[in-house]
DNA sequence: CTTACTGTGAACCACATGGTTCACTATCAA
DNA sequence: TTGATAGTGAACCATGTGGTTCACAGTAAG
């Protein structure tokens, strides 16, 4: 358990760059070498390695080296226990927002009510 | 759309704490003053006060200030967007899982096949 | 009025992050 | 062999982060 929390710091971590967010979108679509996501995304190789790193360390993204070019492809994990964090989250949110429609609902029908009662 | 980035960066550098993720949880069973939250989390005043202003700024959490304490809630912002955005990367994801599975499915049955062919 | 309580802000600290440059290794190709 | 290419690692830098302490302000309650 303390695992899945460690896991999902890492993860959130890794998706709230806006280049990590964009090299799995490229990923998305084709494997890249380093230096193709380095020109991608306008850095040098080292710089693009750390973010590559830092999304592998997250299972996100799983790599080979092959020769000296190192093949980056979309990890095994896909983002099912942060989705389900969210929609859980996202449930409690409603649930909490539905409440407090419920109430309104219910005071407005009470001061329906009570507005009825007074022109009596 | 350069604000969508900003704000998928804010929410899940604020979703990759766990004290954070901690807060959201417990605001989701009840509201809290900064004090409550303090206490739970085993912290001082002023950094938990960092952290709120933090869920805060993402818009996940909401503050009102009356007499000297400030209660908090979750707030108006229900993870759509990072929710959509994990969802979508999920069907990548599994778009490219799936044609890989199909890819060993059509070596399999070739295998088979060649295997059958060897055997006459 | 005085005292206690809740929060805020500034300053500080150690450490992480996002990026660089530079020096180096390993591999491919001529 | 020579040279270009791909990546790696160490060192560095500015900035951000997660936390603290301390001093202070506003509010509640005796």
């Amino acid at each position: 358990m303390v695992h899945y929390q460690a896991r999902l710091d890492a993860t959130f971590a890794a998706l709230s760059d806006v280049t990590r967010r964009g090299v799995l979108e490229q990923l998305g679509s084709s494997n890249a070498s380093i230096t193709d996501l380095a020109q991608r995304f306008h850095m040098t190789l080292t710089g693009m390695k750390k973010h590559v790193s830092i999304l592998e360390q997250a299972g996100l993204v799983t790599t080979e080296k092959v020769g000296r070019v190192r093949t980056c492809k979309l990890g095994q994990r896909r983002l099912e226990e942060e989705a389900a964090w969210i929609e859980r989250h996202r449930q409690l949110w409603s649930a909490r927002f539905d409440a407090l429609d419920e109430l309104v609902e219910h005071l407005k029908r009470k001061e329906k009510a009570d507005d009825q009662r007074k022109r009596r």
